[in-house]
DNA sequence: GGGTGACATCAACATGATTTGATGTAAGCA
DNA sequence: TGCTTACATCAAATCATGTTGATGTCACCC
């Protein structure tokens, strides 16, 4: 998993990053893949935050929050801080730089694609 | 739709996304939101290619990979050439360059973010 | 100790997206 | 002109993931 931001794995071989692997797009997924997930990831991104507030801002029920919360932390892109009865969230900026690296890599590489053309039988 | 790359379509306010809007969210899941659809990604990121030898590469229906391409198409992120009877497709790297500084700046975003924590009631 | 509230987890259900095969159109060739 | 091939599109089937409500555990408070 060279491109998914799991929590201290492999996080010094960014490099390797050159090709968009799998990893890359399960990754984009994982923080993307549903427009609630995104909301989620976006109200983060302004700030820390704990389930109920989650909860109150997006409207969605409690479960369906844990559940997102829940594959954002197994990516890594977010760390959770329980504070006696409530859990902290934030966004881990060094896994989203994971992912704008990969994707800058893909642009690099999408460059010289554009020259390469295979023919046809 | 600041981040999405529709063609020619507000490419000149990139600054405006300082924050992650819905767009970026769904322009990513375009992009790799599905294992097939990024395989495709991935392989045109090393060269053009037709429909023909996508399907033959992935191994997948003629129906699914034109259903992909359609995806891709209509979101800004590949351009089409028809030579013939062959269709040519190639990766926009402005396209991807767009995501590239979206999450750029998500990250960038949540760097702040991590300082700041709302209050429980 | 008992009651309340936060929230992670579970299982069933719902929803949206992908896949499939059929079909139509256009390009290439004899 | 007729035949073959590439591929875009359509509708139905299939599949994966999100959502829901229930439940259990833990922290807090009186």
């Amino acid at each position: 998993m060279l491109m998914s931001p799991v929590a201290g794995a492999d996080e010094d071989a960014p490099g390797h990053a050159a090709v968009a692997q799998p990893d890359l797009a399960e990754a984009a997924v994982k923080l993307f893949g549903d427009p609630l997930r995104a909301e989620i990831v976006r109200l983060l991104a302004r700030e820390q935050m704990c389930t109920c507030h989650l909860v109150d801002d997006t409207g969605a029920r409690q479960s369906t929050i844990s559940h997102h919360l829940r594959v954002l932390r197994e990516a890594g892109f977010i760390s959770a801080e329980p504070r006696g009865r409530y859990t902290y969230y934030r966004l881990r900026p060094e896994a989203l730089s994971l992912l704008t690296v990969g994707i800058a890599n893909l642009t690099a590489q999408a460059h010289h694609a554009q020259a390469i053309r295979r023919p046809c039988v």
